[in-house]
DNA sequence: CGGTATCCCATGCGATACTG
DNA sequence: CAGTATCGCATGGGATACCG
């Protein structure tokens, strides 16, 4: 009996584990995209915002506090007037995201062959 | 000018670009895990819904179907009694899958740091 | 066996307005 | 600047029943 299975994603697949929760936070709509925005460095919330194409406010605030409690990334204020607020990935942070850009730099040599496959589909039916 | 950007996230980041629907796709609630537990080889219908854990027959059909537009994955079907229906990474799929074994395999490596993490955070406020 | 159809609820998420 | 509060809708997704 190993301690550690041969194939780690089994666990996470037959159900119900904390691991399944990371997941569910870290592939969230919003959640893949902060993560990997942050991958060059801090950066001030409204750079967030406006770096995040799409995010509203109210979603940015609310998966920086969900990955923040994973201890993905940290918050950090600079006691000037007013105050600036910047977010940055901790270790284990910086760990997580490089699969995510592995995934993203894929999606992104990738697209258009998907968009090939999608066109092909619709036509063909 | 290069027609290779230095930075691929960058337009997937920056909004609006097919990308961002791929990205929805494959990181959808049960996308990653259909694809992830077809990693190994074709699976039948209800061998993924019993390995993928959690998910229902609505989500799993819903789920290979846009997969499977997306050109993913195949579905094939042996012309027995009853039929038999079996599904496959495509070599895109199997491609786009690296990444998100090493992001499982991560996170079930990491999951019990996320978890004192969490534990921390909830007892430090 | 391998789905689809229907119903319905929970929540994700955007829009807007307000606060320290 | 960096958020929180409230509202309201659209969508995701489970339960159940049914079909080829």
């Amino acid at each position: 009996m190993t301690s550690r299975p041969a194939d780690p994603a089994a666990e996470v697949l037959t159900g119900d584990c904390p691991a399944r929760e990371v997941l569910d936070h870290i592939t969230s709509r919003w959640g893949v995209l902060v993560l990997v925005a942050l991958k060059d460095g801090p950066l001030r919330f409204h750079q967030l915002r406006d770096g995040v194409g799409g995010i509203s406010e109210k979603m940015l605030s609310q998966t920086l506090r969900v990955l923040r409690r994973d201890g993905l990334l940290d918050r950090s204020v600079e006691p000037t007037t007013p105050p600036s607020v910047s977010y940055t990935l901790t270790p284990l942070g910086r760990e997580g995201v490089l699969p995510l850009c592995g995934l993203i730099e894929w999606i992104a040599r990738r697209a258009d062959d998907v968009l090939a496959a999608q066109a092909h589909h619709d036509a063909t039916r």
